[in-house]
DNA sequence: TAGTCAGCGCTAT
DNA sequence: ATAGCGCTGACTA
């Protein structure tokens, strides 16, 4: 026996990702499931994304529940046109540690047209301090837009920065009527 | 405005 | 165990 317990690791995964591509306007989004729901959304093109190979096994030959597929694509296209998604699949956040899972968690309680500092989030999650590691969160965001990690700015209200390419963060922003009307 | 430092959790040695 | 890093924030000059 070894060191863990119960605690997995952010790279590990136990069953195999089932993969699956958005079509939309903005490009070709991946999303990939696990047995649990939805694990990881990935924009399009998007290089950098590191995510171990070895540690994550991919089933291609086996398509993913239409039901979740569907209510991706749906949950997908209205927030990229600045609504609030009518339907959400199962999410499948366990990959992040319970600090991560916190602030994923309060990051989904933004209601689209509202933004929120990392200091907000930290104070929502029970540490004031813990600033710069909400923001190392919201980069470890496995699923951006439907934990809109974009929906978080600096304190002096500048964006800040944006794992899934800073292009996107004012624009989404943009959408929701966010970002440019100040 | 630019520079600096405190503070917290995660990953890799 | 520990050093370095990150989508920060607050202070100082």
């Amino acid at each position: 026996m070894n060191q863990e317990p119960e605690t997995r690791r952010a790279t590990e995964q136990t069953s195999p990702l089932r993969r699956a591509l958005i079509a939309t306007e903005d490009g070709c989004f991946t999303a990939e499931f696990s047995a649990h729901g939805l694990a990881r959304l990935s924009f399009p093109a998007t290089p950098g994304i590191r995510v171990p190979k070895s540690a994550v096994s991919e089933d291609l030959s086996a398509p993913p529940p239409p039901a979740w597929l569907k209510q991706t694509c749906a949950a997908v296209d209205d927030v990229l046109a600045g609504r609030a998604p009518r339907v959400f699949p199962p999410l499948d956040l366990s990959c992040g540690t319970p600090f991560q899972q916190f602030v994923w968690q309060a990051l989904s309680k933004i209601p689209v047209g509202e933004t929120r500092s990392y200091g907000e989030i930290a104070r929502d999650i029970g540490r004031p301090r813990a600033v710069r590691a909400v923001g190392a969160a919201c980069g470890a965001n496995p699923v951006p837009l439907l934990v809109p990690c974009h929906r978080v700015l600096a304190a002096n209200g500048k964006l800040g920065g944006f794992s899934g390419g800073p292009e996107w963060k004012p624009r989404l922003l943009r959408r929701e009527g966010s970002w440019g009307e100040a």
